[in-house]
DNA sequence: AGGTAGACTCGGCAGC
DNA sequence: CTGCGCCGAGTCTACA
């Protein structure tokens, strides 16, 4: 479940069910999920077991679990989570058969909810757990959505804080657009920038806000960047909405249910049909070693700022 | 084919 | 003008 609204659903599942929980088990399955843990999976079960889950946070696509261990007091590490392309947290019953594609579950035991279990399934293993120190946020603010407190797991630190975050410095984002001679689409998908745009997302908001995907950042005008900022929120906020996008069963929420954005898609997905503004033909251009859906009559390359 | 990180190249630029 | 290093930008690859 990769973009931001996906990953919302996900972070706004799990948390009702983990904080507060404590860990009581740990069980690795595959190795390879834990690429970016930077310990060994033995370190990874032994730290984490008898933990006390503290919140359930979210920057962009990034998702932690800040916890204080065994015995501890204070949360100085977290469970940080990628879903990657294919990675799912799923909530299930305690003693559930083992998913298709399951790499780690937690099984917990919560106060009101009793024993559950969580489990990371990846059919692709692109997607990782790790355990990893949190470091304080430069500018003091929560560290995400979900976050009390001002501090982001290390692997997290160098990510842009994304649209719906409150925190988001909308200068500092305006100064470095204005700067910036690349593709506004790269612009988008460029996580230190601005987090929790993919692929999908980006092609939705441009379109919304009749913008080409080639149009150079530095030679968008405060209107148009106005007008993109405004959209890229419309189509996250819908999105999330209606529960994510998805085109097939990997996108799915903690109880494996899938969302009916796919739905309202004007532009992703949708080449050669015709564009809901102007009826001429969505097209589709490769970009980036993937694609970029637009409509070539209503996404027009401004000449000047 | 919805994602990220790392290795690599290329060009521009400042300074010597 | 050459060599060097740094930086930003872009491309490619890895991971199934």
């Amino acid at each position: 479940m990769p973009e931001l609204p996906e990953v919302e659903v996900v972070r706004s599942g799990l948390a009702p069910a983990l904080v507060d929980a404590t860990v009581s088990a740990v069980t690795v399955h595959d190795a390879r999920a834990l690429t970016r843990h930077p310990g060994s999976v033995d370190d990874f079960e032994q730290s984490l077991r008898g933990a006390h889950v503290v919140a359930v946070c979210r920057r962009g696509k990034f998702l932690w679990m800040p916890f204080t261990p065994a015995g501890g007091s204070n949360a100085a590490r977290a469970v940080v989570a990628h879903l990657g392309m294919s990675g799912q947290m799923l909530l299930r019953f305690s003693g559930a058969p083992v998913e298709r594609h399951e790499r780690i579950r937690l099984d917990i035991d919560h106060p009101h909810h009793g024993a559950l279990a969580v489990v990371f399934a990846d059919q692709r293993t692109f997607g990782s757990l790790a355990l990893d120190p949190l470091l304080p946020t430069t500018d003091a603010a929560p560290g995400g959505f979900g976050a009390d407190e001002a501090t982001v797991p290390a692997q997290v630190a160098h990510i842009a804080r994304d649209p719906l975050d409150p925190a988001l410095d909308e200068t500092r984002l305006r100064r470095l657009w204005a700067r910036k001679r690349s593709a506004i689409k790269r612009v988008l998908l460029d996580q230190t920038v601005i987090s929790g745009i993919g692929n999908i997302y980006a092609d939705e908001a441009l379109w919304g806000a009749r913008i080409h995907p080639e149009t150079p950042a530095d030679a968008l005008s405060a209107r148009h960047v106005t007008r993109l900022l405004a959209e890229i929120r419309a189509v996250l906020d819908k999105a999330l909405a209606e529960g994510g996008t998805s085109f097939d069963a990997q996108y799915v929420n903690v109880n494996g249910q899938a969302g009916y954005f796919a739905h309202s898609l004007h532009a992703y997905g949708r080449t050669g049909a015709p564009c809901h503004r102007c009826g001429r033909p969505i097209a589709r251009v490769s970009f980036m070693n993937r694609s970029s859906h637009f409509c070539p009559s209503c996404q027009r390359m401004p000449r000047t700022r």
